[in-house]
DNA sequence: ATAATTATGTTTATTGGTGAATATCAACAT
DNA sequence: ATGTTGATATTCACCAATAAACATAATTAT
């Protein structure tokens, strides 16, 4: 499963390598879309056909179903790797990502996270000072 | 499935050019009709058909399912591709969904949506801000 | 029937995605 | 320390897809 955190270079094509670890659980496919929090998220092809069916599923004549699908659906693209482990991020991805040069892949255990590597840092040293108040919060959900 | 967002030109005519990824897919025949929040939709005809026969059999007592029925199915049009992958878009539907120049093609996994960019635009803007909030209700129906 | 208008088809140019080669860097072993 | 290997960064070149302009065919109105 995926975990850790690595910084890697988009190059002028918008194309990222992706950490040679985690290639060979994505040996099989996968797809990044747009996720939460100003990142994008990376699935493992599996993984994405369980929560792009349940999206797929869901009533189309409800405002906010309609709203989150076409995030994550409308948002999401089929990645593949070349021989240089390389992944191509279309435009509208990077944009909405705020990805420049220098990005962040984390490893979320079941999926990976892409970040402008700025943005990442922001969202770091905010969460680091609330820790023990986020921490509080999750207690109440049984972690 | 379809996925994803391109971006691509009405020409005068307005015809509009289908990514190439998707054309294989809709080789079997397409429908294109008025669809909700502005845009259009585009089946396949399969998944058209499904669908036309659902609207068709709701009750015809029922004013919404009336008006509902009327969008979709009075709306509805046979599109069929040209050798350069075009499509064209009747003058009603272009005038319905304001397009313009420049339009969006979505991915909605079972169909795709055509939009125009600025009402794209102005769409995804305002559910970017309540994306987290939209997850939290999503979250409850198990997603 | 002819002109005007709309629809359809073709050609060319531009753009952007894709692949490959080279350079740079880091880790490890000798 | 130094060389070797594996991995990432960068650049260049090519090809396919799209955009735009143009040409032809079909339709409609006069």
């Amino acid at each position: 499963m995926f975990i850790g955190e690595y910084q890697h270079s988009l190059d002028s094509k918008g194309r990222l390598a992706v950490p040679a670890k985690f290639r060979v659980l994505l040996k099989g496919g996968a797809v990044v879309t747009r996720g939460l929090d100003n990142c994008l998220f990376l699935y493992p092809k599996k993984q994405w056909e369980i929560l792009a069916t349940k999206l797929a599923g869901l009533p189309i004549s409800q405002a906010k179903a309609r709203a989150f699908s076409r995030l994550m659906l409308a948002g999401a693209m089929d990645v593949e790797f070349d021989n240089q482990g390389r992944i191509t991020l279309p435009g509208y991805l990077r944009k909405f990502a705020g990805l420049k040069r220098k990005s962040i892949i984390a490893g979320l255990y079941d999926r990976l996270e892409i970040w402008d590597e700025a943005i990442w840092n922001k969202y770091k040293s905010g969460t680091e000072k609330q820790s023990s108040d986020i921490a509080e919060t999750l207690g109440e959900l049984g972690v």
